[in-house]
DNA sequence: CTGTGTGCAAACTCTTTGCATAAGT
DNA sequence: ACTTATGCAAAGAGTTTGCACACAG
C-alpha cells in the first residue's frame, strides 16, 4: 500500500476504483465514506464529523471503521493530517502542498486560496533528514473592535 | 492576568518575581516549574515531561498543577502552545516569533535557528479577522538509503 | 471457501474538574 | 484571617484495540 497516486489520474473515476487503485478492498462502508469525502470538493473533516455524516446519510458504519478508514486513506495518500493543535486530528481532502486558515475559538479550518503563500529562508536541516511536507498554519481571531 | 510582558523586561529577575510580574502568586511550585522552564534557555515540553522533571528534581507537584501551571504561564504570555499534531500539547518557552521542525516518528520538536524564515504572499484573511500568529511546521523524516 | 473488513465494547492516553486540604500575604 | 493554590481521584474526550461475525473476491 502506502502512497499510491493512481488514484488523482482520473478525477471521475468512480469510488470503487479509486479504492482499488489505492490497494483497498472496495467494501461498502469504505466506498460510502470515500463518497462522502470526495464529492464535496475539498474538506477538512474530524472522524467525528464524517462519521455524523455518515449517520445521516443512512450509512451504517462505527465510528471504529471511519477512524480506521480514515488512517488507511491517510496511508493511500488519499488524505492529509493538518497540523492543528486541537484536540481532535482533522483530515483533509486536499492532499497538494497548501496551507490553512485556523480559526481559533471556532476550531474551524480554511484552506488558503492559491498556491501564491511560500517560505522562504529555510536554513539547512538537521544530518540525514529531509523535508516530509511544510506546514503552514495561520491562527485567525476575531478582531474586537 | 492575560499578557503581561513585563517579565520579559529583566532576564536576571528571579522566579518569584517573574511570577509577580505576571500577576502569579509565587508559591513553591510555581517557582520550582518556573525555574525548571526558564533556567535553561528555550525549550519544547508536555506537561508530562515537565512533571517527569519536577520529581526527578525532588519537587513535589501533582501532574494536575502542572497543567494548570503551564496555562497560567501561557495565560500570562509566559509560554506559547505549539501547533504541532500529535496526542500531546507542547508548550514552547520562546514566545517570540519563530518557527519549528518537528522529527516525524520521533515526535521531537526543535526551533528554527534564526529569524531569516518568512512567509510570502498571504492573502486576504476573512472579514473581520486578524493574524494571532502563524505558525510553520516544518515536518521532517530520515532521509532513506 | 478464504482472507479481509467491520462492529462492538472495553481499554488507553492525555487532559480537565470538584472538592477537601494546604499555603501565601 | 482570608484568599488562592494544590493534590487526589474521578470524570471526560478522542482515539485505538481485540475478537467474534460478516462480507468481497
Amino acid at each position: 500500500m502506502s502512497s499510491n497516486p493512481a488514484y488523482q489520474t482520473c478525477p471521475t473515476r468512480d469510488a470503487g476504483d479509486r479504492l482499488r487503485a489505492a490497494g483497498l478492498r472496495p467494501t461498502r462502508q469504505r466506498i460510502a465514506l470515500a463518497d462522502l469525502l470526495f464529492s464535496k470538493g475539498d474538506r477538512h473533516l474530524t472522524a467525528e464529523e464524517l462519521h455524523e455524516e455518515a449517520v445521516i446519510a443512512k450509512v451504517p458504519v462505527s465510528l471504529a471503521t471511519v477512524y480506521n478508514t480514515l488512517h488507511q486513506f491517510t496511508d493511500a495518500g488519499m488524505l492529509r493530517v493538518l497540523a492543528i493543535e486541537s484536540s481532535k486530528t482533522y483530515f483533509d481532502t486536499n492532499v497538494s502542498d497548501h496551507q490553512h486558515f485556523f480559526l481559533e475559538g471556532e476550531n474551524v479550518v480554511m484552506d488558503i486560496p492559491h498556491g501564491d503563500m511560500t517560505v522562504n529562508g529555510l536554513p539547512k536541516l538537521p544530518e540525514g533528514m529531509e523535508i516530509a511536507h511544510i506546514d503552514v498554519v495561520v491562527r485567525l481571531r476575531r478582531k474586537r473592535i
